[in-house]
DNA sequence: TCTTTATGTAAAC
DNA sequence: TTTACCTAAAGAA
């Protein structure tokens, strides 16, 4: 599921992967082969992510990705015989000659290599990143504009201008978790509650990085084995659901700028 | 095998 | 506010 964890996982691994390393770039499915025929044989400086951005640093411009809905990476491994035949839909693969592991990228939103005033305007236009280092610090200005705003707090959650990193997964639980109605205009939310919800957020973001899975249930409901013994709906309160996973009532689905909301009108106030 | 749906965003109305 | 993008998994038939 790419909301922000995943993004970071994927920067944190192909870093370790592939950065300082001459890398090899291709398009099998061709939409990204003139951009990839630049970059091929270059140093990989580094895998940056922001948000749900990825910035792949060389020396000739640099890659930006976005999986979008439907975008995917995939491990490859090289076998005695070579890297194996990459699918038709593989829009860049990226692997580094002297190593084992490379990755397959297919249905990404983005793939293009930018000049360095495009990545400039992306990053303008891109709010603090949750799981960034300016995630704790950034609070209170985060604060003051979404409280200082009529627009529901569950459209703000999504703006990634103003912060970036929540999907709608983790926004529909971050919202329950502070029984807090979607619907609720920024000006109406409690400031204390708004910053225990904004620290939940980060902390939620970072287990779902480690699980390598949106994570929102108490821990103890997972066990020795971690996540997977849980099915999908049991790392959920209410996302997707049709009972409350607190209270077990009916789970209402609602509409927020063209997005399901899942929200416990038992529970969630404005 | 076909249809539906998804974690997201930007362009088109 | 709606549509298009684009891919794969899941469910229906």
């Amino acid at each position: 599921m790419p909301e922000g964890h995943t993004i970071h996982r994927h920067a944190r691994f192909q870093n370790l992967l592939l950065s300082g390393k001459r890398t090899a770039s291709s398009s099998p499915q061709g939409r990204f082969a003139e951009d990839a025929s630049v970059i091929d044989g270059c140093k990989l400086q580094r895998v940056e992510p922001l948000g749900k951005h990825l910035f792949y640093h060389y020396r000739p411009g640099v890659v930006h990705v976005h999986l979008g809905m439907y975008g995917r990476f995939k491990k490859i491994r090289r076998a005695s015989g070579g890297w194996p035949e990459p699918t038709p839909a593989v829009r860049w693969r990226l692997t580094a000659p002297g190593s084992r592991v490379g990755v397959d990228l297919t249905g990404p939103t983005a793939c293009e290599l930018l000049e360095a005033d495009e990545v400039a305007a992306i990053r303008k236009r891109i709010g603090v990143d949750l799981l960034g280092p300016a995630a704790a610090a950034s609070r209170d200005a985060v604060r003051e504009r979404m409280l200082g705003s009529v627009t529901p707090i569950g459209v703000a959650l999504m703006d990634q201008r103003i912060t970036s990193g929540i999907g709608n997964a983790y926004r529909a639980e971050l919202l329950y978790r502070a029984r807090l109605d979607p619907r609720t205009p920024g000006r109406r939310v409690d400031p204390a509650v708004f910053d225990a919800m904004y620290d939940d957020a980060v902390y939620l973001l970072k287990v779902g990085v480690r699980h390598r899975h949106i994570l929102c249930v108490e821990p103890e409901a997972v066990g020795k084995r971690g996540w997977r013994e849980l099915d999908a709906d049991e790392r959920f309160w209410v996302y997707r659901r049709e009972a409350c996973r607190g209270c077990g009532g009916p789970v209402e689905e609602i509409k927020q700028a063209g997005r399901s909301v899942y929200l416990c009108p038992r529970e969630q106030r404005g």
